[in-house]
DNA sequence: AAAATTTCCTGCTATAAAGCAGTTTTTTAC
DNA sequence: GTAAAAAACTGCTTTATAGCAGGAAATTTT
């Protein structure tokens, strides 16, 4: 996992970019950290240093709220950015907070070397310029998603997000959240995560065993969510 | 206006970088489009064949909601994108609609002339990339307090936005929008905005002039949304 | 394996926000 | 300047969502 060129995230930016020869020394400089389940590896408002990819594992990004509610505005998996602009935009601080959600290994670079290659790297720089216009396009439709459905549709459109995400195995999400945490994604409360889910199983839409979720009827659940999906892009 | 070396609009991507002579060619592919009020120039769904900056005028960025209602996803005035990724990224289609809310002037250039110096100037590539970066991460908090904060703090929010935006002049904001407007961005309905707009004004925190709005008391009302706002960058 | 802690769940109550219907005011069109 | 249309407003009703409190289940720690 030194190696970025043998890198298995064929999705990584800098991956797809590696074999670039003026990326040389700059890989050189990558360090790589071992985070464990539950740690919190960003700060909101600690000076941004540099910028982070998951390597392997899972995370969540988080932005302050009030009242012991947070906001989880992201999740990366393998090969994704973690930390925005890691201080080399306009902002010195990081935006969010980032916590891994299982044992997990991140990569990271500081800002200063980044800096340095963006600018000289031009299919690099656009590459990221892409994946932030995604990201906003993304960011864009939640905006809308959480002004306009109702918390059931947003529950819903949450567990069919994760199961995009991350897939499932033997009827079986890959991700193992607390209701909390699909609350701070879906902008509700634990309880309304509950009754919801609760309510999901008896209508024989959703399954689970143990901690883990399963989407038995996706059809049925992507229906109730179509009319606010209908756009080319979701 | 067919020359962006001399623009007035300093803050433009384009006009910051307009003096690399690697830009030239690449200047006389521009067009200028006037743009009536209520006029919409972007269609969500179309296909992507370019991206617009506003020279001169106020533009509002929407995507498409249900029954009637449409979420405003951003502002954009003098010098600033329109148009996202205008199909040079992944996807084909343009993911908003946008309609100028005065009389405009717009500024546009076709992908691929975009694409062809996008990959040659870093400079430009990077200066790009700061900006979906920044929008981003304004995106996220804007995801955050829709999904926190109560109805009337999101109008007193979205009140002070419009200050720190457009400005005021006279003690009225300098700009022009229906209450539907204020609700699309909000993420609300019109007659809330309305109720709260007449108890702000009973309070003595606001003021009308006709369809023109003036906020008379920046602290309390900067105050009552504090909590939410107290993050590095709000 | 037992104890402790955390997470999950449920019923009840309170409250915030939305929807509706009818009126007034303002803006736009002729 | 008048008519028509659109936007703004208000009171009332309904609905959706949040909050609280207490208990059950599951997970983690010792």
């Amino acid at each position: 996992m030194a190696d970025c060129i043998t890198c298995k995230n064929k999705n990584c930016l800098i991956n797809k970019n590696s074999t670039d020869p003026r990326l040389a020394d700059f890989l050189k400089n990558k360090h790589t950290i071992k985070c464990k389940k539950s740690q919190q590896f960003i700060m909101e408002g600690t000076p941004a240093h540099g910028l982070f990819f998951a390597y392997e594992g899972k995370v969540k990004v988080v932005k302050t709220g009030v009242n012991d509610r947070e906001q989880i505005v992201r999740f990366a998996k393998d090969g994704e950015i973690i930390g925005h602009r890691g201080g080399f935009g306009s902002s010195k601080y990081y935006s969010i907070s980032a916590q891994a959600l299982e044992d997990s290994t991140l990569c990271y670079f500081s800002k200063e070397d980044l800096k340095n290659i963006l600018l000289n790297i031009p299919k690099l720089t656009f590459d990221f310029m892409l994946f932030y216009a995604d990201e906003l396009s993304e960011s864009e439709t939640r905006v809308r998603k959480l002004a306009q459905m109702s918390v059931r549709e947003r529950v819903i459109d949450t567990l069919l997000f994760m199961d995009t995400k991350f897939g499932s195995t033997d009827q079986l999400l890959n991700i193992s959240l607390s209701r909390k945490d699909y609350a701070d994604y879906s902008g509700t409360t634990e309880e309304q995560v509950i009754r919801i889910l609760s309510t999901l199983k008896k209508e024989s839409l959703l399954n689970a065993k143990g901690r883990k979720l399963g989407i038995l009827d996706f059809e049925t659940l992507q229906n109730e969510i179509s009319k606010h999906t209908y756009s080319p892009n979701s």
